[in-house]
DNA sequence: CTGTTTGTTCGGTTCACTCCGAACAACCGA
DNA sequence: TCGGTTGTTCGGAGTGAACCGAACAAACAG
């Protein structure tokens, strides 16, 4: 009964996994696979994902590849025995989170900078709408890059103190 | 040339628009919707986005709804002249990442919350595996619920300064 | 060397989403 | 009342992504 008890809350947080996948750009499958094995006590294999999750091996080898590269499960060759790669899942969500923090937001900032910069640099200063429009864009964006540098760079304890403490 | 100059730079940042829309869960068309809206002087109506876009009126007419919904543009009824509904573009985009923070992030992060202590609850406390992940998930997710209602009541120029003045 | 286990790659299917065109409803001016 | 304009809704075509199964490659055990 107990034991009933947890798996059914274990799958009710696993789903929600899978939800929160698809609201990060990710699949279904890759919400389950890191829910799985963010409550298995074991490294887990691919076989063995296959049979705790119900996809195809093809599946678990793709998704696995890109979760490994995104950094939210770890990838480890188990030299050893007969089972070559195990995978253990990152547990520090802030660590994922700066990480796609980095990795996407950072990223998609810095690109539209640069597209604004290079159109800005092509007009030269008639101060139109348009040239307006667009010097605004850059400042907003030269501050959001600013605020999402440095907030990668702080942990969660000390954005949260940071953001408790400022007194405007 | 100077004219071609200004449509040419504008077109670049109309198509880093769309690309931004795509990573951020809109479609491609609101995008370019927005962007246009953006960069128009007056308040455009539906007819004049199609000319303006190149989509079918009924493209336009569903993705202004859910781009209005989510607040990226505004909607004006202008009773007076012949045409009925009026757009403008909300330019503030600090304002826009708010709405996203609030009506996204937070949600989503509350349900997981909700979701977590439910399951929590149903698990008497005898300190498993399972009770310890759950509770290590519970205090996360209470974490980044503080840090992201603190972040969505500050404007983007107070949180920059936050974090640039905060002392570790 | 042969059989078994593991992991990757490839082609195909299914499904959801985007966008379009047509039909319809509401409203205005003659 | 009747055309003209505007906006919404509905069904369908095209497209991309998720997932599967099969084929293939690599490594180990006997």
């Amino acid at each position: 009964m107990s034991e009933d008890d947890r798996a059914v809350a274990r799958e009710r947080i696993i789903e929600s996994m899978e939800q929160s996948a698809e609201v990060y750009g990710l699949s279904r499958s890759a919400g389950r696979i890191y829910g799985v094995l963010y409550f298995s006590d074991e490294p887990l294999s691919i076989p063995e994902l296959v049979d705790e999750t119900g996809y195809a091996k093809s599946t678990i080898s793709n998704v696995t590849r890109t979760l490994t590269r995104i950094g939210l499960i770890h990838r480890r060759s188990s030299a050893g025995g007969g089972r070559r790669v195990q995978y253990t899942a990152e547990r520090e969500i802030w660590f994922i989170l700066q990480d796609v923090f980095q990795q996407y937001v950072q990223r998609e900032i810095q690109t539209t900078l640069r597209t604004i910069q290079r159109a800005q640099a092509q007009l030269p200063d008639e101060s139109e709408t348009e040239g307006e429009r667009i010097e605004e864009l850059r400042d907003t964006y030269e501050d959001l890059q600013e605020i999402v540098t440095l907030a990668s760079n702080f942990t969660a304890a000390e954005l949260r103190d940071a953001l408790e403490s400022y007194d405007r």
